[in-house]
RNA sequence: GGCCCCGUGGUGUAGUGGUUAGCACGCCAGGUUUUCAACCUGGUAGGGCGAGUUCGAGUCUCGUCGGGGCUACCA
C-alpha cells in the first residue's frame, strides 16, 4: 500500500547524545527495523556557534555504543545551504516569502497592538532584512499525530516565521522541512518539544508544495524531580550510561519502555523481540521519568545471561577505560583464569563497574579493608581458622566441590558454624567481606595463592598487636573511592 | 501572558463503559544462605479535583487544578 518506510535521526551536536535524544534515535530505528524501512541520520549543525566535530564524533560513538545503526548518513544540514538556499529564492520569487526587518520587539509591539494575531510584516528592499514566511490569514494547520491525533493551529496566531538570518543562512524549521522532504522522509518521529515547531514546518513544505510526512511526537523524559532531565539526576548522557557499566542492550530495553509497554506486560525483552513488538501507535502521551534504579535491575538480569567472552570483553573494555593497573592486571592473568572469575561473579554484579570490585583480588594482592578485618578476625577465630588451614593443606582436589565437601565435613566434625570458619577465609583471601562464593573463589585463586594468604591472615592473627595493628592511617570509615 | 501537549500507586506501564484496577522497579516483611547480592514468598501503595452523560466511568464530555513544551535572525 504505503511508500516503504523511511525515518530520520536528526541530532544536533551541540552537547553529547542526550538519553532522550537515544530513545528517540531507538524508536525511529525500531519503527525502521520492524517495518522493513531506512533510517536516515543527518547532523542538524546549522547552528555554526554551537555545533561542534567534537560533538558530531561523540554523537556517532553513542549511538555505535548503542548498537544503533543507520542506512544513510551521516549527512550534514550545513552541507546542504545551497540547496537551503534554492529553495528559498524559490519562494521569494512566488513572493511565498519576504525580507522583512523587524526585531523581535517589533513582533511583540505587533502582537500586542493586534489583540494577539500572528505578526505579518510587509517586504523590505533595507539591507540587513531576514525573511519570513508567509502565514496564510485563514485557516488552520493540522498535525496528524500518530500517536496525539490531530492537533490544531489557528493561521491566524502564528507569526510568519524567519526563514532565514539576514546573512542568507537558513533556520531551523526552514532546513528540517527542506530536509525531510528531499530525503522523502515519510515519518518523522521527534519529542514533544517539536510538537509546536511543526506547523511552521508545515507550513514550508506547503508553500514549498512538498508532501508532508506523518508525524509522531514522543513524550519527553523528565528526572525524578518532574523536571527535564540533566546531569542533576545522575546519568543524563550515553557517555555517562556506558561509564556506570550498563550495557547496550539493556539500555534499549529499559529506554524502549520509558513510553511505550507491551499489552501482556513483557518487561525484558532482547532486541529482536523489541523490533518486532514495536509500534509506534502504542507509545503513550505522558511524559515519562528516568528511573536509574530499574535500568539497574534490567542491566542485572542482562548481565546475568551475557556469555562468559562477551562478558569478559565487556569487563576488559571498561578496565581499559577506567584503570590501566587493572586492566593490566587482568590482561596478565591466563584466560582460564579470566573466564573462571567471569563466571563466579556473573551472578552478582548488576553493572559492568561492579565487577571488577568482587574479583581484583583473584588478580592482584588484595588491599586488607581494615574495617572488614576487624570486625571478622576476632582472637577466637585463630584456632577453628587453623584447623581450615590443614584441611585445606591435606585436599587433593582443588575445585569448588571438593572444597565445599571437605570444609563443610570439618565444620560438622568440630561443631563450628560455617559463619565461623569461612568469613575468616573469605577475608584472608580476599580482604573484604565482600565477595563471590567463598568455595568457587578459593578455586579459581588456586592453592598457593589461597594458603599463602591463610597463612599470612594466621600470622598477622598471632601478633599481639593484631587487632590493634597500629597503623597510623586509622580512619574508621570506607575510603573506598 | 499567548499557543500547544499531558495527568492510573514513589517510578514505568496494562486496561479501551461493568475487573477484587493487572504487571514490573522501588520499598517493607519473611524464606533461602558462607558474605554481599541474586533468588523465592507475602505485603505496601494508584486513575489530581469537581460536575455531567450513563443502570454503570480510570475509560466519554465540560470545567478546574497541576505538570510540561514552544513562544530566538537556537536546534
Amino acid at each position: 500500500m504505503d511508500k516503504p518506510l523511511r525515518v530520520r535521526f536528526a541530532p544536533s551536536p551541540t552537547g553529547a547524545l542526550h538519553i532522550g535524544g537515544a530513545r528517540t534515535a531507538l524508536y525511529n530505528w525500531l519503527a525502521a527495523r520492524g517495518r522493513g524501512g531506512s533510517l536516515v541520520l543527518r547532523i542538524e549543525d546549522t547552528d555554526r556557534e554551537r555545533s561542534s566535530d567534537e560533538n558530531v564524533t561523540q554523537n556517532l560513538d553513542a549511538l555505535r555504543w548503542l548498537e544503533l545503526d543507520w542506512d544513510e548518513g551521516p549527512l550534514s544540514q550545513y552541507e546542504r545551504a545551497p540547496r537551503h538556499r534554492e529553495c528559498l529564492d524559490q519562494l521569494l520569487e512566488q513572493d511565498k516569502a519576504y525580507p522583512d526587518t523587524a526585531t523581535a520587539d517589533d513582533v511583540r509591539a505587533y502582537k500586542e497592538a493586534n489583540d494577539g494575531a500572528g505578526y505579518r510584516g510587509t517586504a523590505s528592499a533595507a539591507a540587513g532584512a531576514a525573511i519570513r514566511l508567509r502565514v496564510p490569514e485563514e485557516g488552520e494547520t493540522v498535525v496528524d499525530d500518530l500517536i496525539r491525533g490531530e492537533i490544531r493551529f489557528e493561521n491566524r496566531l502564528q507569526d510568519d516565521p524567519v526563514i532565514a538570518r539576514s546573512d542568507g543562512s537558513v533556520l531551523y524549521n526552514f532546513a528540517v522541512a527542506v530536509d525531510d522532504a528531499d530525503m522523502e522522509i515519510n515519518e518523522v518521529i521527534r519529542g514533544e518539544d517539536h510538537l509546536s515547531n511543526t506547523p511552521k514546518q508545515l507550513l514550508v513544505l506547503a508553500a514549498l508544495g512538498a508532501q508532508p510526512p506523518r508525524y509522531a511526537h514522543l513524550p519527553l523524559l523528565h528526572g525524578p524531580d518532574g523536571k527535564k532531565l540533566s546531569k542533576r539526576h545522575g546519568a543524563a548522557s550515553v557517555q555517562e550510561l556506558r561509564e556506570q557499566g550498563y550495557l547496550p542492550a539493556a539500555v534499549r530495553n529499559y529506554l524502549a519502555l520509558l513510553g511505550w509497554g507491551t499489552q501482556d506486560d513483557t518487561t525484558l525483552m532482547d532486541t529482536d523481540e523489541l523490533v518486532e513488538r514495536f509500534a509506534i501507535e502504542s507509545v503513550g502521551r505522558a511524559s515519562a521519568v528516568f528511573d536509574e534504579p530499574k535500568l539497574r535491575w534490567i542491566n542485572g538480569r542482562f548481565m546475568r545471561e551475557l556469555a562468559i567472552d562477551e562478558y569478559e570483553r565487556r569487563l576488559a573494555d571498561h578496565l581499559a577505560r577506567v584503570s590501566p593497573d587493572a586492566a593490566a592486571a587482568f590482561a596478565a592473568a591466563d584466560s582460564g583464569q579470566r573466564s573462571a572469575a567471569c563466571a563466579i561473579v556473573r551472578e552478582k554484579a548488576q553493572t559492568v563497574v561492579e565487577v571488577w570490585p568482587l574479583i581484583a583480588f583473584l588478580f592482584a594482592e588484595p588491599e586488607i579493608d581494615e574495617a572488614a578485618w576487624k570486625k571478622v578476625m576476632k582472637p577466637a577465630v585463630a584456632a577453628p581458622m587453623r584447623l581450615a588451614r590443614t584441611t585445606l593443606g591435606g585436599l587433593r582436589e582443588w575445585d569448588p566441590d571438593s572444597l565445599e565437601r571437605e570444609l563443610r565435613a570439618l565444620l560438622e566434625r568440630e561443631e563450628l558454624s560455617a559463619r565461623k570458619v569461612l568469613q575468616p577465609i573469605r577475608v584472608a583471601i580476599s580482604g573484604s567481606t565482600i565477595s563471590p562464593g567463598i568455595f568457587e573463589s578459593l578455586a579459581v585463586l588456586g592453592r598457593e595463592r589461597s594458603l599463602d594468604r591463610i597463612d599470612a591472615a594466621l600470622e598477622r592473627l598471632s601478633r599481639p598487636d593484631a587487632s590493634a595493628d597500629s597503623d597510623p592511617s586509622q580512619l574508621p570509615d570506607r575510603a573506598q573511592d
